[in-house]
DNA sequence: TGTACATCAGTGAACGCGCGTTCACTGATGTAC
DNA sequence: TGTACATCAGTGAACGCGCGTTCACTGATGTAC
């Protein structure tokens, strides 16, 4: 049973549709291989264990986060817009993804440890953030130099915690933003990160 | 078997080691009462269910954090002061107690909005941050109203969502702060945050 | 003071469940000579 | 062109596991009369 895309991609794809439509919790080796038509035995032709697989899953879901990222700034030149326009789109991609988003933060994985891939992905999406600050910071300080380094890494953790924060807490029901209209959501969390955003 | 204390307590008593030395897959009805020495039918005579028994873990925690950042704040009177403390209080619980830090925000939880006293002990904590935030920027914009609910909402729920982030990323390994010395680690926290927080 | 009954905390056997993983296999495809 | 063998993806039965929950129970304590 070959069919186009290999099974591997086809149990990948399985997996995001379980992760969505019925959670974490329903996301087994079995019914990963059940919702691709195959046998429960499979998946080991192509993943370790179960973990293994959950990790490519997860190792997609920031390939995916770093592109909607990357789609936000397009055709934005204005370093603090871009900046706002990532956070926003890092926000709006947990929202939309909640049950991947929290995999990719290791939920439901025993040891993340192992999985370079995984640890790989989530660094090159932090880097967005990372880059995009950078560019700001640079633009404000144009005179100043030395311990830049420091700041520009403090910074760049406590925006990635501003934006993983907010999207852990609203996919928890802990903060509720608008949901039904999207440009309303979007409004909202830009508000909530401009409240904490250095000035311009 | 009646001890003092009951056998509601010692079985809350229980699942919070178990938590903290095994971690939150290894937190089973079953393993409760099996550590706290009775039969795994016992806990039915005090919780519901599994779920039950979790969430009153969880309010705890939640109880337990509140009370680490009245302590951080107890003889500081300067707002700023007082709002920093208050993070790093919260981040340093969250690195102190990091399986019960998740157990608070649901992970394992069926469905969290069953409890009640979950989520009002949760609004208690962020009702803390939201306080300390409220001082600081009543100092800062004396002159001003207006709109200054909205801001505060919008602050507050940044001020959280910064101080969530850094709690989730540094206890999934993601970010990594200084962990042998106890000082280093808050002098880490504090100068992360304050590069998020408004200026004085 | 004694008897009969109700309440209540905890017991322990049993259930059905889905899970991850093992094992030996089938059958198709590729390759060496 | 044909034969023998190796490789490889997927199969399906079977395993042992710990789980949450059900059920009928035991034995101690409290209470009414």
């Amino acid at each position: 049973m070959a069919v186009a895309g290999g099974l591997k991609e086809r149990l990948l794809a399985a997996g995001r549709e379980i992760l969505e439509t019925r959670g974490l919790k329903a996301l087994s080796l079995r019914a990963v291989a059940r919702a691709a038509g195959v046998s429960h035995m499979a998946p080991y032709r192509h993943f370790a264990d179960k973990d293994a697989l959950l990790a490519a899953i997860a190792a997609r879901g920031f390939a995916e986060l770093t592109e909607a990222m990357d789609r936000a700034v397009a055709g934005e030149d204005d370093p603090m817009r871009r900046l706002v326009a990532i956070g926003v789109a890092y926000v709006l991609f947990a929202l939309e993804n909640p049950a991947l988003y929290r995999l990719m933060f290791g939920a439901g994985i025993g040891d993340v440890a192992r999985f370079e891939e995984l640890s790989q992905a989530g660094a090159t999406a932090f880097a967005r953030c990372r880059d995009a600050l950078a560019v700001v910071q640079e633009e404000k300080g144009a005179g100043d130099s030395g311990q830049s380094d420091v700041a520009l890494r403090n910074g760049a953790i406590a925006l990635w915690s501003l934006v993983h924060g907010l999207a852990s807490l609203a996919i928890d029901g802990r903060v509720s933003l608008p949901t039904g209209d999207p440009a309303a959501t979007r409004v909202s969390i830009e508000a909530i990160l401009k409240s904490c955003l250095p000035k311009v």
